[in-house]
RNA sequence: GGCUAGGUGGCAGAGUGGUCAUGCAGCGGCCUGCAAAGCCGUCUACGCCGGUUCGAUUCCGACCCUAGCCUCCA
């Protein structure tokens, strides 16, 4: 039985699929105006992980991601250029699915774009407007009346007279209360608009995830993702809108990722202090260890962003690469490790546990190999491919160790990407055949010296017994 | 001010009413021609003050501190 922690009621809950045996899940995705940053990624891997994770539990999962195309943002930044809207959200859309393809992350079953949900927004503010929830201010948007629903406020914990205290100054004077939230904006020169019953415009932020889940996953589905920040209003609005429109329950589970910080503050774009994607992962030796990184916290809590946790999990994981190196593939057969995988899994996807239970499996394997008995061997290769088997639940050692252990890391480089070694695959090779002749030869100075060699070009040689020696970059 | 998360060993980060997280780094040992990798061992950890308890880092209360949300934000 999976647990999982539910915001809304803030406890850890079972997850009981409203079909059985079926999990429907609506996460709120990018805005696309600018390329993702660290902070979208570990939004994008916790729940490419717990999407991984349902299915590999046996669950017939259907993962829907929206992508917000329109909005105050893009319209500015498509002015700024000088180019129409699509043109700045295609090349971002592009952007981030390259990214993502790097990350190793799961297409969602569905990424519906606003864009494409016109219809579904515009008649779902029109049962709003039906069922007394919503009204058409004086300028012409068309607003919701928070007051009129009974639950709002319930996710966030906030008090209708609590919010009024702490909103800013409105300059809105069509609002009837400071807290209704805009469905439909009028339209205005030199932006995009929609035909509607209400004139010419566009939706407001909120409606578009609560008219896209309920076109895609039906009115009531099980889980609901996203970012903390989203919980208010964003969030809050959608069960407003979902539940005033629809009058059904919407989601059961309300997951919330926690944030990337710096320098224990929140990444982000007015701060100016983020990192996107693609410019930290080729820093990286590769995309896993950003998502190792990731992993190594609970998805709730907050992870500081540092090069120096970089270079920790970069060792980490190579540690794992490194007691797969050499395993025959062999069969799958489930260990106690299986069992404990699961076992924190089920509870609220406690993935720094299930890493602690792989880097277990690391030492057992490590310490069988180191004995060279036969039987032993054997034992390392079947825990080798559980290891393996277990570790793709969480998108992790999914390339060849060799292959891994080969890429240049972070630490070689200093951070800095243009630091290449400059040594090719060819050359290093050469080396190391010069370098056994002269071990034969019992010339350690020669042989000193080759290593010497290649650990200044950032090579690290490991001799095995039997005379062969492999290779791999610091 | 209101609401929500946190404060764990050099670093990161789980967890638990009374034996062990785990990784990185350090130290000692084994292995090695020497290394590297690996294995074994090791290192005054649980914000502060009370309370409950035979016993609390873990439960309860107060306090201090940090971050986030309350405006767009993964």
């Amino acid at each position: 039985m999976i647990r999982i922690h539910n915001s809304m009621s803030g406890e850890k809950e079972p997850l009981k699929p409203i079909n059985a045996g079926q999990v429907r899940m609506y996460v709120c995705g990018m805005t696309v105006y600018d390329y993702i940053h660290i902070g979208h990624a570990r939004m994008l891997i916790v729940f490419d992980v717990v999407s991984r994770y349902l299915r590999y539990r046996g669950y017939e999962l259907t993962y829907v991601r929206n992508i917000t195309d329109i909005d105050d943002k893009i319209i500015r930044r498509a002015l700024e250029n000088n180019e129409p809207m699509e043109a700045v959200t295609g090349k971002f859309i592009r952007a981030m699915d390259e990214d993502s393809a790097l990350l190793g992350l799961a297409r969602p079953d569905s990424e519906p774009r606003v864009t494409q949900y016109l219809p579904e927004i515009i008649r779902m503010i029109g049962q709003l407007i039906d069922n007394g929830y919503a009204y058409v201010a004086a300028d012409g948007d068309v607003l919701y009346a928070v007051a009129k629903f009974d639950g709002y406020g319930k996710l966030s914990g906030k008090r209708l007279a609590d919010l009024r205290a702490g909103a800013r100054v409105e300059v809105d004077e069509g609002k009837r209360d400071p807290l209704d939230f805009v469905l439909w904006k009028h339209a205005k020169p030199d932006e995009p608009s929609w035909e509607s019953p209400w004139g010419a415009g566009r939706p407001g932020w909120h409606i578009e995830c609560s008219a896209m889940s309920t076109a895609l996953l039906g009115t009531h589905f099980d889980i609901h993702g996203g970012g903390m920040d989203l919980k208010f209003p964003h969030h809050e609005n959608e069960i407003a809108q979902s539940c005033g429109a629809n009058g059904d329950k919407f989601a059961n589970i309300w997951m919330h990722n926690g944030f990337v910080n710096i320098d224990n503050e929140k990444m982000s774009k007015s701060l100016g202090n983020f990192f996107t994607v693609r410019e930290v992962l080729p820093r990286l030796r590769h995309p896993e260890v950003l998502r190792y990184f990731v992993l190594s916290s609970h998805y709730r809590g907050p992870i500081n962003y540092s090069l120096e946790q970089l270079e920790q999990a970069d060792s980490a994981l190579s540690r794992i690469y490194t007691a797969l190196r050499d395993l025959p593939d062999v069969d799958v057969v489930e260990s106690e490790h299986s069992t404990r995988f699961r076992e924190v899994m089920d509870d609220d996807f406690n993935t720094p546990e299930t890493i602690a239970v792989l880097q277990n499996m690391t030492r057992e394997i490590n310490s069988a190999k180191a004995t060279g008995q036969a039987k032993k061997l054997a034992q390392a290769a079947a825990l080798g491919a559980e290891l393996r088997s277990l570790s793709s639940v969480l998108g992790l050692a999914q390339v060849a160790p060799e292959e891994f252990l080969k890429l240049q890391s972070s630490h070689e480089r200093g951070g800095d990407a243009s630091q290449a070694t400059g040594l090719s695959d060819g050359e290093i090779e050469q080396r190391i055949a010069d370098r056994i002749a002269a071990r034969k030869a019992k010339n350690w100075a020669e042989s000193d010296r080759i290593r010497d060699e290649l650990v200044t070009a950032g090579i690290i040689l490991e001799d095995k017994p039997g005379g062969t020696t492999t290779w791999r970059r610091a």
